[in-house]
DNA sequence: ATCAAAATGTAGCAGATGCTACAGGTGGGA
DNA sequence: TCCCACCTGTAGCATCTGCTACATTTTGAT
């Protein structure tokens, strides 16, 4: 427990990179150990237990994911709506953010399961998208709360469509939506 | 393998019920089938592998699964647009769907993970989904198909919003698109 | 230097997992 | 009646799971 703060940072990194690589939901003990360079009797002795772990690494990857679209895109206003999603569609579509894609459906998935710790992670995660995304809203949007969580659910849909290669589909609800939402 | 059809219909089923209550990622082969009475060595032995029998409940669920829209919400178009999707919106939020919200979920989440039957499984659920939501569409909606897919998409989100507990964003979105819509 | 607390390695436990070897039924065609 | 293909129960095996007992090293305050 008394792991000190930067180690403590190094492994939730090892792991987090090692759960964006091989999902969430299956991460046994032992890979993630050997992913930081450790014993999984390290990771409980630290930890107190796997869901402690797991609590860790999902309060990790909220910040982490948050933190890896600002890098990614840089604060700054769209031109348009259709423009704003347009950008966010192709960021969320970057490889690089492949792996969040799939981790966020593996916390979804156990949310829906009743896990509150996911549930949780999912509701700090998404708000963390919404106040990211209504920064980044055309200058002068009416209701820019209520349009960001709008366009939000949409990219929920959008990356739903895009895990089981429908992203046809998705694009096509962007363009009609972006258009719809112009005329509003 | 020669296992009578109404025997193996009955064992999906059955299998497809115990998925819908416990979900469908952490089955594993004693549970399942206990549920239907039988044990795991006879699973193996009519299915050839976990496999085998994890593709045939998929087909199965992905069939259920429109089958219950179905069901649930009988044929007919809606008066407008936000009509139609406030309706499916409540049909998916009725406790009778629960279930096939987790396992969605859990379809979504092996699909993003790379597995093949998951990913099919879930562009047939999805094409059903949208061939019946287009046959709710409110008499003489321009472009249905392209309609249903941007629905689908939102819905896609709501599903989403709805499984770490955020109804009201998902609330939000469906009115301020349903609204945004009407005057494409 | 001392000594208690913290940290780590080794080995293993008990349960679950998918799957299999073996031994038997069971039933219908010859 | 015999036989053979199908079906099923029993009892495991090998592996993985989270976690722990025990022994040892390391650390930091005194």
């Amino acid at each position: 427990m008394t792991l000190s703060d930067d180690r403590r940072q190094a492994w939730l990194d090892g792991m987090a990179q090692h759960v964006l690589a091989h999902g969430l939901n299956n991460a046994s003990l032992r890979p993630l150990a050997q992913a930081v360079g450790t014993s999984d009797r390290m990771l409980i002795y630290h930890f107190g237990s796997k869901e402690g772990l797991i609590d860790a690494l999902l309060r990790h990857l909220a910040g982490g994911f948050v933190a890896g679209l600002e890098a990614a895109l840089p604060p700054g206003r769209a031109a348009s709506l259709p423009d704003c999603l347009a950008e966010v569609v192709a960021l969320l579509r970057n490889p690089a953010m492949a792996g969040y894609a799939r981790v966020w459906l593996d916390i979804l998935s156990a949310a829906a399961g009743g896990d509150a710790a996911h549930r949780q992670a999912g509701q700090d995660i998404m708000a963390g998208f919404a106040l990211w995304l209504e920064g980044r809203l055309p200058e002068g949007t009416a209701q820019p709360a209520a349009v960001a969580e709008a366009l939000l659910t949409l990219l929920e849909g959008v990356i739903v469509m895009d895990s089981i290669g429908q992203q046809g589909m998705a694009d096509a609800a962007v363009a009609m939506m972006g258009q719809a939402l112009l005329n509003r």
